[in-house]
DNA sequence: AGGATGGCATAACACCGTTACCCCACGGAA
DNA sequence: TTCCGTGGGGTAACGGTGTTATGCCATCCT
């Protein structure tokens, strides 16, 4: 079934099909006849639809930050504010594993080659960071973390996750090392190193993966 | 003055050609048309000298990070570890920050559009941190660090450095942020989540900045 | 029923990386 | 000194890319 002309589905069929196209081959297989041949339609769809190839692929970004936000929301707010906060790291990395071609895009891309996200799209993601702020303000509250601005707590963990889950994206963690050790380690290191107690931060670390477990399955 | 034929240095000619395009327009404005056109040759020059475009592409990220251990060896061993430590992630956004084209290559690129590291290049990069395992361990040994395995630790401090060095260079970083104050309290997060009680990690950073200053002149 | 709107197909343009082919500037042999 | 073989690099083409001018026609409104 050839898709219809003037069909407001259209927009929806043609995002399927890149996010699938990026999935299967990465971003360099996406293009435009690519996608014109998925959907049975010509390249001028995507022009009329996102402006240009750019366009489609802001959109996925944006579709990207979506899902994640959607997901760092089902952690649940506890009286131990630093379990929290790793639950969201936890999520982090649930969420760039499993979606994995939507991350790609959301940061492979930013400088180099291609597609390039405008100044609002990285306002998107900063707004996403506010609930890690929420979560940093509570641990400062508890007298958990060092009091200091919790924007800039919010970046050191964003940092610390973003950067092991690149890592393990980017295939650098070779045996003896793998993601999900490398993890618990990073989420203590950060807890810590915003001023928790060793011991508390373990703890809190431990008790954030049953939590998670029992809310997203076992890990990967 | 065109090229001469056959002459050894046209290789020179193109990595200096390559450089200057990637430093001017983003690895975005690197073709073979227009390193040939820059350079008097033709697009063949790149092909008999570096097999592909991906070829100089891996030889500016080789290159990248041979001046990155350059520097990095730079770096003196004095019995402050944890400062040691600290003017290494200090280097490590310098050479970022003044060589900004061949860490784009070397880091933008690994997953997305047109150029690929391979499984070599990666290595490279894994020896590079050689230098950040062997403080470490000078860390642990002082008993300024938790006892624990000397390239996880490096790890950290690998991605809690350049994660910070790619928001400043993605501009994620808006004011009232800035990437030379983020540092600072990135650093002693990464010493104190490593172990180091936190008023002796504090002056540790501070010594470092004096030290680093003193040897690269004053800060970006 | 007829006219205006605008989404999409067609086909072209300029660019990209890559390669088959060929020339000819060079180094070594005679 | 002359000749030859080698191979680096120029020419031009191939198949791909994003983008766009043009025009058709399905849809919607009057």
């Amino acid at each position: 079934m050839s898709p219809r002309r003037q069909d407001p589905s259209n927009r929806v069929t043609l995002l399927n099909a890149a996010a699938r196209l990026i999935a299967m081959g990465g971003p360099q297989s996406l293009s435009a006849r690519r996608l014109a041949a998925a959907t049975g339609m010509s390249t001028m769809a995507v022009y009329t639809n996102f402006g240009s190839m750019n366009g489609i692929v802001r959109e996925i970004a944006r579709d990207g930050f979506k899902r994640l936000e959607r997901l760092l929301m089902l952690a649940e707010q506890t009286d131990d504010p630093v379990a929290d906060m790793a639950v969201l790291g936890r999520i982090y990395r649930y969420n760039a594993m499993t979606n994995g071609h939507a991350f790609e895009v959301m940061f492979g891309s930013s400088n180099l080659a291609g597609f390039a996200l405008t100044e609002e799209d990285r306002q998107h993601g900063r707004y996403t960071l506010s609930m890690v702020v929420e979560c940093a303000q509570r641990c400062v509250a508890a007298s958990r973390f060092t009091p200091d601005d919790p924007v800039l707590i919010a970046h050191h963990m964003w940092i610390g996750v973003h950067g092991t889950t690149m890592l393990e994206l980017g295939r650098y963690l070779v045996p003896p090392y793998d993601g999900n050790g490398f993890l618990e380690q990073q989420l203590t290191s950060l807890m810590v190193g915003a001023g928790d107690e060793r011991a508390r931060a373990q703890e809190s670390v431990a008790a954030s993966l049953s939590r998670f477990v029992s809310n997203f399955g076992p890990a990967m």
